[in-house]
RNA sequence: GCGGAUGUGGUGAAAUUGGUAGACACGCUAGAUUUAGGUUCUAGUGCCGCAAGGCGUGAAGGUUCAAGUCCUUUCAUCCGCACCA
């Protein structure tokens, strides 16, 4: 009899072998065709949590079932290592953020490394390396001389306390979260990249991804949010002005009564700066957040500048507002309201007794256009040339009026807006650029000065960006002139980093450029990105874009970084809070008596929502705690097997358990039986008993299926196939020695077969099985087709839609014969009874049903 | 507010094109074995009902011989929203 398998031991052991055989480290073969797994790269917070544990058991069971299947396979790693949480640690413990940072990266490295994924880490590769930045800074500095960077004025949220610049996850209820000062909105200088350029192209290409999720697609197509409507320009009267507006219901210009523009529209301070009530208007509007979801969400208010513009059909004089609604980076900052047929005029309307004229006809006619606006289209109504078009025609029509008026023209427009680049943080990549202090010309640091570094002594005992406070990193001196010049302090969004680390993977040591066009052309596209679903829009975006950015400076790239793309959903976990509201840690609390209890004093707990995993409400799990106790094997094929994979997986603590049972079932299974088995590459016997035969047809089933399951990310599907054939593994009674070899057949397989989700496991049975070389570098099973197919098929027989028998058939019964073996079934007859029976219905291969009545 | 998703037993979930709802597990119940215990094995387990049978996929309608799947309406929950990563 077998010992208890170790799992420690083992997972160590295993972990050695494939480091000493350099198992996955790969370079380029030509002749061997290449498959480039990705995982989007962790932050280094402090420790893996759950959600990393699920995104790289994902992408190391392709990596590794893709390697059986004979690919080149590519899976590296690496750290998206610049950010503000350093920054925050750095303020809060006193610590440098370079030294937080890797700390951390050492910490979670240990930890990736002991749940045994099959990563090439000495490709390994860390963004807030000068060695890393520097690439970029010239790529940056490329962008910018083709004309794809620049620099425009934009809105930051200003924390006046602390006299320093938040992000909007540091605003909360409009005040900042350190000082509870509320927020301003303030302008500064800063740096774009111009994604809106490439905006039509990333949106056509969307269809060029058919392995990208649906769902995805449709949020980045919303995102860029390409829309047709009509700009126009209407003399502002008693004024010299004019207001440039943009609509996209130009076919609604009827039921226009009144206009607005952004608080921040350049005509707003100009017309209205001198009313009594501005200030206090502009300021209200100031206190609302910068998030879309702020905007939107605020009430709507208004404010009159007392300036009317003449309605270009009607010759009515409307009145122009300032409303906070109106976002000054779309369209022109500028609307006509129709309160009919939008809901935020409707709901302005209303506040300020604004007129609401119904201009489009709504098919229910008792809704009252005063109480709801109609948003759907219609025939027009009250609106003089265009009564009885359609709304569609409509549109046309007056675009067509105004231009020959001379007054507007149709346009095209995207919601989506330029990347804005800056951040006034220190743990960032510098942006290279100097400015001349004569003249303030901005002027790119040269190539042979990359990296502009970050200074290593920095302090945080004052507010704001350390950078700007260096006594000395930023006075440096013109490259073209030697004149005194000051460094530009802001630093890059990380989305800059994130947005090409997979190209560098490929040529990490290349020290002149970011890698080489040679390893893209070999590696690009990556064949399956996976990742949250979080970064469904913002990082995936700019990543399509920065390959196009890229290649427009010369670089050998493809337009689409990302053929295949898998969202996996989000770790949740159910929150606890003691009776002071304080949030709890899971391990924090117990049961007793059936009743959550702290562990600390015994205090009842109250239990709250299911939500994702986050450190501020404390739901978090240390995997490592289960890797240590149950093995690393345990807690991936729990993991793949407990939801589906882009679903979001609430976690609990119950199911690891069955998963660590399962593995040392199978050991013992294997091993107790292996003594009692026929040698390995034994030859194939003529004969075998019908359960053997069945056992072998399930064998070939299994293959078959958990390579389709696990091609198509339905890991959990996979896990249970392989868990039915253990189960007949167990079944199993061989009746001969050839009956043995059909159990050794199945048990190799089911080895193979759990390789890329428990590899330890499945290294340890492989060697016990005999085999000297690595399960690892061993090919993926073929499966024999001839034995899945069945000369028979079950199938249900229905009375009236409902299940009263399931009969045995062979394959090519026909339909006479059916009716014949279906109707003497008891359970069939019983429910006939003595009713007539008015229709037959036999699908082949699939159901029966008898309808009576 | 806008956009995206999800809803099936006590729990996680399965279910080609509409075609045997609940595979595979977790948990639970009973029994057996062993151990100090975690284990292991056998049987059972959607709900109601003694049974026959009936009812069951968030809710309400509809289409169909047949609906978890298609259509309409609706409710609930979760995620993203441009300076978190």
């Amino acid at each position: 009899m077998s010992d208890r398998y170790n799992i420690k031991e083992s997972e160590a052991r295993w972990q050695k072998a494939w480091d000493e055989q350099k198992c996955f480290e790969v370079t380029e073969e030509p002749s061997k065709e290449k498959y480039y797994v990705l995982a989007m790269l962790p932050y280094p917070s402090g420790r893996i949590h759950v959600g990393h544990v699920r995104n790289y058991t994902l992408s190391d069971v392709v990596a590794r079932y893709k390697k059986a299947k004979g690919y080149n396979v590519l899976n590296p790693m690496g750290w998206d290592a610049l950010g503000l949480p350093a920054e925050n640690a750095a303020m809060d413990r006193n610590v440098h953020p370079a030294d937080w940072t890797n700390d951390n990266i050492a910490q979670m490295k240990a930890q990736l490394k002991s749940m045994g994924l099959a990563i090439d880490w000495s490709r390994e590769v860390s963004t807030c390396e000068p060695d890393y930045y520097k690439h970029e800074q010239k790529m940056f500095i490329q962008m910018y001389e083709q004309g794809l960077a620049y620099r425009k004025e934009s809105v930051v949220n200003w924390d006046p306390v602390d006299n320093t610049v938040l992000a909007n996850e540091q605003v909360v209820d409009g005040k900042g979260w350190r000082t509870g000062a509320p927020v301003e909105r303030r302008k500064l200088n800063q740096w774009f990249l111009k994604i809106t350029e490439y905006a039509d192209e990333l949106l056509e290409s969307l269809q060029d991804l058919p392995r990208w999720p649906e769902k995805v697609r449709i949020m980045q197509l919303n995102w860029i949010g390409k829309s047709q409507g009509m700009n126009a320009e209407f003399p502002i009267d008693e004024s010299e002005e004019s207001l440039k507006i943009y609509t996209t219901r130009p076919d609604t210009i009827f039921g226009a009564t009144f206009f607005a523009m952004a608080a921040d529209h350049p005509l707003a301070q100009k017309l209205a700066g001198d009313k009594e009530g501005y200030e206090d208007f502009i300021q209200q509007c100031q206190s609302v957040g910068t998030s879309e979801e702020a905007i939107e969400k605020a009430e709507k208010i208004g404010f009159n500048t007392g300036y009317t513009i003449t309605h270009p059909f009607t010759g009515k004089k409307l009145p122009l507002y300032i409303a906070n609604f109106i976002l000054m980076d779309y369209g022109t900052g500028a609307i006509y309201g129709c309160p009919a047929h939008d809901t935020r005029d409707h709901e302005f309307a209303k506040k300020y007794n604004v007129d609401i004229i119904q201009v489009v006809s709504s098919p229910d006619d008792a809704a009252d256009i005063q109480d709801e606006p109609y948003l759907g289209p219609g025939d027009m109504i009250n609106s003089e040339f265009l009564d009885g078009m359609e709304s569609e025609d409509a549109k046309k029509a007056v675009i067509q009026k105004l231009e020959e008026k001379n007054l507007g023209q149709g346009a095209t427009i995207f919601r989506l807006r330029d990347w804005g680049l800056s951040r006034q943080r220190y743990w960032g990549c510098p942006i290279p650029f100097v400015y001349r202090e004569s003249d303030g010309a901005c002027i790119p640091v040269p190539e042979d000065q990359l990296p502009v570094e970050l200074p290593k002594d920095i302090n945080y005992d004052e507010p704001g960006n350390p950078l700007d406070r260096h006594p000395t990193w930023k006075y440096t001196t013109c490259p073209e002139t030697g004149e005194p010049a000051i460094r530009e302090t802001d630093t890059c969004d990380t989305f800059f980093e994130s947005s090409w680390y997979f190209l560098r993977y490929l040529d990490p040591n290349n020290s002149e450029r970011g890698f080489s066009d040679e390893a893209s052309q070999y590696w690009m596209a990556v064949d399956q990105y996976i990742g949250g679903v979080e970064h469904a829009v913002l990082h995936l975006l700019y990543s399509r874009f920065f390959t196009r950015a890229l290649k427009a400076c010369g670089y050998a790239v493809p337009d689409e970084p990302f053929s295949g793309l898998f969202t996996q959903g989000m770790v949740t976990h159910e929150t606890y809070q003691d009776e002071t509201g304080n949030w709890l840690y899971p391990n924090e609390i117990h049961k007793v008596d059936g009743q959550w209890m702290t562990v600390d004093g015994n205090k009842p707990v109250k239990t709250g929502a299911i939500t994702k995993m986050s450190k501020s409400k404390k739901n978090t799990v240390d995997p490592q705690d289960i890797i240590d106790t149950y093995g690393a094997d345990a807690a991936r094929f729990f993991i793949l097997s407990d939801s589906p994979p882009d679903r979001d997986l609430e976690w609990s603590e119950a199911g690891i358990e069955g998963a660590w049972r399962y593995a040392n079932k199978i050991y013992k299974v294997v091993q107790d039986s292996i003594a009692d088995l026929p040698q390995k590459d034994s030859s194939k016997p003529a004969n075998f008993s019908d359960q053997a035969s069945e056992l072998r047809s399930q064998t070939h089933k299994t293959i078959k299926a958990v390579a389709s399951d696990i091609e198509a990310f339905h890991m959990n599907k996979a896990v249970a196939r392989i868990r039915e054939l253990s189960n007949a593994i167990t079944a199993f009674k061989p009746q001969s020695d050839d009956d043995k070899w059909a159990s050794r057949e199945a048990i190799e397989t089911l080895v193979q077969l759990i390789a890329p989700m428990m590899p330890h496991l499945a290294e340890e049975l492989w060697a016990a099985l005999g085999y000297e070389s690595l399960i690892a570098n061993t090919p993926w099973p073929e499966f024999d087709e001839s034995l899945i197919a069945s000369d028979t098929l079950t199938i249900g027989v229905q009375v009236n839609g409902k299940v009263r028998a399931t009969i045995s058939l062979p394959q090519d019964a026909d339909e006479t014969a059916v009716k014949e073996i279906a109707l003497a079934e008891p359970g069939v007859q019983k429910a006939v009874n003595d009713k007539e029976i008015r229709k037959f219905i036999y699908v082949p291969g699939r159901i029966v049903n008898v309808v009576v009545g």
